[in-house]
DNA sequence: TTGAAAGCGTTACCAA
DNA sequence: TTGGTAACGCTTTCAA
């Protein structure tokens, strides 16, 4: 079945057909309505791999991300199921690629071989060489994530800097001094992984700022690391009354831990973080945190590319998203060291 | 950049650079090299639509899953990555259909314009007109779940009723008189979803066998459901002890619930049901579940795919799976009602 | 061991 | 308003 099959049923030419389809060209209401019906009766739909050969469009697009280790994170899974719902009301499919690197085969597949129209990044590195390759190539591709050097460039960001500083400046104002930072894991910071470390920037710099006393620790991206990195903190600190992270696998095992060492949340011990907001509800008590806002960010960055492959010459747009910080019920002033209890609204103590 | 290209500058025809790329002929080592260095030295690629258009195949394979309603579940998102990932090994790629039924424009994509060689179904209804569709169409296809009439087909699923009736089983091993059972929503129920089906008939007939009092109760997905669905349970029948789930992203609430009712699990009362491993562990205390084995299961029906694939005319294979309970620490003994503590040791009490 | 040429199913240009 | 035809970039048959 195919484009010649439905023109001479119709009598017309293949053309005729093409344009019919198209809207290309104008087709008397006669003729295309003959060939409307040919293609009912036939069930016919063009060949997308003929079609993409002919007019250089495939009419879909590639998600790049990186294979996951041992399991993918749930803000990494929202990204995915936002970027896809966005592409389809744009009549785009998308195409699936699991690369972290340039080098990856997945990924020279979809770009050497025009798989797809246009990209979205994923887990972006502050120095990626996926980004610095395709913008070398002039290849249309939107990140989800910001790079060092973002200047020229398509993307839609978090301002984790600010987000890691302003969770930090939350606990700082309600008489927190001795606190933590539970990030990703160490290969991910190692390797550059741009909320990692703008993360890290972020609380480091604040706490800097408001004189407080802090320790930074990785964490692996499921329960048991969150327990085992939370019996740390503890043991290095016990002074601790509050942490940061980023780490949304790990809370479970550190709501967890804090249990287990019989720290209260939040009389005892306050959490906050950056954290997608439908993981913070599933804990008890639910987390106050700056909600990463993941479906809003894979629809734009889908918006994003379509615009750029529309106009291949448009200048490079961003968004740097920066979401408030959603006060739920994890966060609370810090009790005296040694008190047990602090009522909630009591001034908090300054040391 | 294109094979022609590569031909004259490596003075050969273009079918001997074709031959040189898949080997389908013999190629003098002499003229090879000479081909190879041009390529390399170009970085050239041939167009994947091209090669479709021409040999028929795509060496992309279609994963075609509902459109979330609010949010994707956990499982269904670590589906996703464990057949990205298994394609990934095959080198096929994947392109994701959000389509819940058959008319769906992406699914009409997919199919009708040969994008894709094969498809693997996801989330599957006893009466599933996608299944019901590709099986007319001899199209191949693999079925994660499966439909009320699964014999001639291809699928990896769970058996669900099983499952359940395990969970129902030890429960009442430990003493369990009164349970109740959270379903997944409504919608899907109504829809004929085939865990939410099944997973009920096997709670329902398991529970009849051991003589237990029941009330059965569909669920949002997302905690504040979970939440008000266990105070619905409690409010209906302040004597339940205990109850299984489906519903993982409702889990979360569930105990919230659990813990706001002041009934501690698992010493007041117990939790377990079907969710993935990772799940199961995030909640404290950790849940005692039938493990779903995604990342088995999609790799298995990537696997099955590639087979059904390679040989068109095979017979239909399946994996019917059958996890077993994993024992954590959400489930106890049942305690005399109106008694708030039964040692873990103690023979329970038959009423 | 290699080359020439005929498809594969569209689109879009050039004529009419 | 329409038809004929040359691309698009590859694979594969047929000949040499």
């Amino acid at each position: 079945m195919n484009i010649g099959e439905i023109a001479k049923r119709a009598g017309v030419s293949r053309s005729t057909v093409s344009y019919a389809l198209s809207g290309k060209r104008t087709v008397s209401d006669n003729t295309r309505q003959k060939i409307q019906r040919v293609i009912d009766e036939l069930g016919y739909r063009p060949n997308a791999s003929a079609r993409a050969l002919a007019n250089g469009r495939t009419s879909t697009i590639g998600l790049v991300f990186p294979p996951a280790g041992d399991h993918y994170t749930g803000m990494q899974l929202d990204f995915i199921g936002s970027v896809v719902e966005a592409a389809a009301t744009h009549d785009y499919d998308v195409l699936l690629s699991p690369s972290g690197v340039d080098s990856d085969r997945s990924f020279q597949r979809l770009l050497g071989e025009r798989r797809v129209d246009g990209a979205i990044l994923m887990e972006i590195r502050l120095e990626d060489d996926r980004v610095d390759h395709l913008a070398a190539l002039g290849f249309p591709c939107v990140a989800i994530g910001r790079t060092a050097h973002p200047e020229n460039g398509w993307w839609v960001g978090l301002d984790h800097t600010a987000l890691a500083a302003a969770c930090v400046r939350h606990l700082a104002d309600l008489g927190h001094r001795t606190i933590a930072f539970v990030n990703r894991p160490e290969t991910l910071l190692r390797t550059g992984y741009e909320s990692a470390r703008r993360g890290l920037e972020g609380f480091t710099k604040a706490a800097a700022e408001r004189g407080l006393t802090v320790r930074t620790y990785c964490c692996g991206d499921d329960a048991a690391s969150g327990q085992a990195c939370l019996e740390q903190i503890l043991h290095d600190e016990p002074a601790t009354t509050a942490l940061v992270t980023l780490n949304e696998a790990a809370l479970g095992g550190i709501y967890r831990g804090l249990a287990q060492a019989d720290r209260h949340v939040p009389r005892d011990f306050s959490v906050t973080g950056v954290v997608a907001g439908r993981w913070a509800e599933t804990v008890t008590p639910q987390l106050t945190a700056a909600d990463v806002p993941a479906e809003e960010m894979g629809r734009r960055a889908v918006e994003l590319l379509m615009e750029r492959l529309d106009r291949p010459d448009a200048t490079p747009r961003h968004h740097l998203l920066v979401p408030p910080i959603s006060l739920r019920a994890s966060t609370g002033p810090a009790g005296l060291p040694g008190k047990a209890e602090v009522p909630a609204s009591a001034p908090f103590p300054q040391s």
